[in-house]
DNA sequence: CGTTGATTTGAGTAAGATCAAGTCGGGTGG
DNA sequence: CCACCCGACTTGATCTTACTCAAATCAACG
């Protein structure tokens, strides 16, 4: 239980894959922000069909946004990590139309939402910014639509791992060759369309073909090469990215 | 090849599915496009993977976003009705990650990319309406791959038609109960992730039990409330868009 | 008529689901 | 310390959904 970070001491911005922010547009956002929120591991951010009062920018752990249908099929939409926005959504539309699950514990830095029309009227900089995340966001959704709907188990799942392990990677989150990985084997499936069994039994065969080394909670990719060939998966260079 | 329409007569604006728009935010749009475009039905809109110099908003027509794997195989992400934008991740992201196809003949107005921002310094308004329409847009994508990887053959087909005869609905393209149907089966094939042949099968199951008929051009849907259950398909009533 | 695109039908198959146990490791309480 | 419980992971057997391949039909069109 930290006391909040001041935005100027954010521990995400200097990180090379973030833009650099100006000290006006930073005023901006430091003045928006209102607190910040701590949930443990498994918590519920947002719950779904919710109206929101807060937006939120992902300061540390791993988080992600998930649809039911009412007889309990679960289906992950997309991942958040740090620097990522959650809750956007909610503002613009009426109400949320997915929920917010924590994997690990989560540190989030919390903006009203009426700081977004806010944003929009004094500072067009940061509003560009805003929208840029929410089309890289579609991106990644576009990109989850084929992988379900296209690819085969083995290429999903490989496919997933070298996404994850990616932009945990640009998280700086990295530690000798490998990252901390939160999710179980059930939080695999339910992102990519399977049955739990099925992707336990494709997990094991990346395995034993050496592609992957996953024990517990790290995850390391031997050859980032071959693992892309599996899963068919070339994403272009991750740019730099605003972070709110 | 009719002349080009001006956004005061614009054909749309009257529906009662869009939000009404001030005098200055129209002269605004209306001074930032720079001309129609019209393309015949099959036609490549935007290409995959490309940088672009225009963003699009459907006057008529059907479109649709897509992403193919380097082996052919497609997937279609969502259909593109009239009052939709196209192309706005070209103009944010370094280029397109998508490629736009039309499905009819389409009546494209067009912008310049550099009035995006143009829009953020000057129309506040216009920008969050922009933002809007992404935001909505990544929820169509949402559910998608909800149906795609959560929901049986059956339940992707129904919800698939219930969800465009709504969206045609509200563009205010039903006649006599039914509306003009431009998808073959290999389009509804590779919007939910199925084969074609399978998608055929399940099409005859949906008519055979009287649910919908579908007859070469022509897509009527007897109860839509049956055709939800069918589907596991309630979305929540269409809020007033924003027209660009 | 011949061609072409869309749809339909049949037969065989494979990918992945379901069901049912069973293992393993890390708490927790007696 | 040990029994036990619980969640995550594994394994095997069986079954089903949906895919593949192949071919026929059908309508529109030049």
């Amino acid at each position: 239980m930290e006391p909040p970070i001041p935005c100027s001491d954010c521990p995400l911005r200097p990180l090379a894959a973030f833009k650099p922010v100006g000290p006006t547009a930073l005023a901006a956002i430091s003045g928006a922000k209102v607190g910040q929120r701590l949930c443990t591991s498994g918590a519920t951010i947002l719950a779904e069909d919710q109206a929101t009062t807060r937006v939120y920018v992902l300061l540390s752990g791993w988080a992600f946004r998930f649809k039911t249908l009412e007889d309990g099929r679960r289906q992950i939409l997309n991942f958040l990590l740090p620097g990522d926005l959650l809750g956007l959504q909610g503002e613009l539309l009426a109400n949320l139309p997915h929920g917010v699950e924590a994997l690990t514990a989560v540190n989030l830095c919390a903006f009203a939402t009426d700081a977004i029309p806010g944003f929009f009227r004094d500072n067009p900089d940061i509003a560009l910014d805003i929208t840029w995340l929410a089309a890289h966001e579609e991106r990644l959704v576009d990109d989850a639509v084929l992988t379900v709907g296209r690819r085969t188990a083995m290429e999903r799942v490989a496919a997933l791992l070298v996404h994850l392990y990616k932009r945990a990677a640009s998280a700086g989150l990295v530690e000798d060759g490998s990252i901390g990985f939160p999710l179980t084997q059930l939080h695999i499936a339910d992102a990519l369309g399977l049955s739990v069994v099925h992707t336990n039994r494709v997990l094991q065969r990346l395995r034993k073909g050496g592609f992957i080394r996953l024990d517990g909670q790290r995850l390391a990719i031997g050859d980032l090469r071959a693992m892309r060939r599996v899963g068919r998966y070339w994403e272009e260079p991750a740019p730099r990215r605003p972070l709110l």
